[in-house]
DNA sequence: TGATTGGTACGATAATAAACGTACAACGAT
DNA sequence: ATCGTTGTACGTTTATTATCGTACCAATCA
């Protein structure tokens, strides 16, 4: 009677369920900024992995969960492998040129 | 031997030392994007008081120093009171479009 | 099947931050 | 001089957050 494995699956909060004030606290952090930032500049889907973050694979989890509750990252799997893939669309959405001016700002700031 | 008092003065960081995730962070407590906000809206200079912010007198002592430190807000002793101001311009000029679209957002999100 | 890869869950710890109360200081007015 | 107003300083408490380690799971590969 074993259970068949459910299929790997996370939450993100719908557009209309975005706190201005949670995404400002995701983007406060600068190792979650360089994320943000190292994926808006790729342009692409990247794994968790490809970042090489300087802490530990438990961390990086909980910085993505953060990026992904307060609804600045997309997540899916493909293989073992976590993509993560930026929801523009959404954030500009609701909040109009805030990732862009946060992005600019973080490249003139060196972070 | 009775010393003069010393003129009241607060340290105020050069917008040369800005740090985007410190005004981020500073930007992240409700509290304080409320003040922000106010501030704008009102386009003058605010007395702490005249926020009537439902936190005692020291814990808004608090939200006004981390403003202050950021480089959000500029103060100043008027009498008693401590008066408060946006920093527009150094802000603008060193995230440019950031207070903008951050202020923008607040009134859509309500906070 | 078993090992490897990439990531999660959970619990613990340490650092940071928000909130408060009390005591106090500077200024203005009486 | 002393009182009310406005805010600061300091120490404490509580809540949140960043970090880690260990154990584990799902997918792929050998």
């Amino acid at each position: 009677m074993t259970a068949e494995p459910l299929p790997r699956q996370v939450g993100h909060p719908l557009a209309t369920e975005f706190r201005l004030t949670e995404v400002l606290q995701a983007l406060s952090d600068p190792l979650r900024l360089d994320i943000v930032a190292t994926l808006a500049e790729s342009g692409v889907e990247l794994s968790c992995s490809a970042f090489h973050l300087p802490v530990t694979k438990s961390t990086s989890t909980h910085h993505f969960r953060v990026l992904r509750e307060a609804g600045i990252v997309q997540q899916r799997y493909e293989g073992t492998a976590r993509m993560n893939s930026l929801r523009r669309q959404d954030l500009d959405a609701v909040f109009p040129g805030l990732l862009a001016s946060v992005l600019s700002s973080a490249v003139r700031n060196e972070r």
